[in-house]
DNA sequence: CATTACTCGGACGAACTTAATCCGAGTAAT
DNA sequence: ATTACTCGGATTAAGTTCGTCCGAGTAATG
């Protein structure tokens, strides 16, 4: 339905609370605090650390964080990280096929960019640059601007419980049951 | 693979042919000429006269016409036609979701444009301004400024050629034959 | 030191979109 | 009146995306 799919959506939200100082989080923690799939959070996050984005401490307690400051990490990162680097228009140069052509095409034909492409190209440019020019600290900020003085605090009780809330049901599944 | 699929390409390149003056052309010629899939390309033109870009003459010796001069078409019109109006990210407002708001997200949660969503709506914003500043005579122009000075007159050649051959195929097809 | 359970990470399957094809309806030319 | 060429929609095949599940490894715990 759209260009970019929900993988960006996901990513960059679930990114969000990372940008905190000293947070770390599991894959499984993040998707349940946005209120998405657990299971498909945790595969983009695989991506990201392959990506370079964050760094995975694994075992219990363990989980993501960003691998470099939230202020260096663009936008456009993020999004060639989950979709790869999609550009805006594939050139198949059809423009040799012409049928006045025969066989082989002119020299003139190929020369330079196609001209349908040229303009593809520059609006695909614009289209980076602003993607590129803003951070995750920048939305961070901007959703922080937004919210109660006393959010973030909320936000950094949430993930605390949800570790304690672990470790208890934890204790109290036996040991044969699923 | 990319961005905007390759109906783009095909829809773009056939309908350079027609910003020549008074020209009028076959779905089935405008894709021989640029040697891509015939049935293909008859099934975006029918997209295209549903959006009001081209005119269909039917019958034979009919084809499309543009609707409008070449130099009010935009490159952004012809994508719209084709592809949708398909934005470059949808906003699932996954931001109300978010775990410590319990049942009902606060109202601050929800005020204004989600900031993610703001950025890419800027990006889609640059984007398709250059797409909107590009019109089909600008692309078919700069084509042509490539081309040595005899182009367009073969190209009118072969279309005629075209339509002759045609008669005279028709003629030696027996009435059974497939 | 052995166990536990929590974490990542890749393999697997279903649903949807896109690319392409085929055949029927209508119309201008013959 | 016939012919054949045109559009136009219904149908089919392939690729991509979204989502789920299960196995491997590791830090914490007793």
């Amino acid at each position: 339905m759209a260009l970019y799919s929900t993988s960006v959506e996901y990513g960059l939200h679930c990114l969000l609370p990372l940008c905190a100082p000293d947070v770390q989080a599991s894959s499984q923690d993040l998707a349940d605090f946005q209120g998405v799939s657990s299971a498909y959070v945790a595969k983009l996050f695989a991506t990201l650390k392959r990506a370079g984005l964050v760094v995975a401490l694994e075992g219990a307690g363990g989980g993501y964080r960003l691998a470099r400051a939230a202020t260096e990490i663009s936008v456009l990162d993020v999004i060639q990280a989950l979709e790869g680097h999609k550009p805006l228009f594939q050139c198949n140069e059809i423009r040799g096929n012409c049928a006045v052509f025969g066989t082989q095409p002119p020299a003139w034909a190929n020369k330079g960019v196609c001209s349908v492409h040229a303009v593809m190209l520059e609006a695909e440019q614009q289209m980076r640059k602003v993607l590129a020019a803003h951070s995750l600290a920048d939305i961070a900020a901007r959703v922080g601007s937004k919210a109660p003085k006393a959010f973030p605090r909320e936000v950094q009780a949430w993930f605390g419980a949800r570790k304690a809330s672990r470790k208890r049901a934890a204790r109290r599944i036996t040991p044969g049951e699923k």
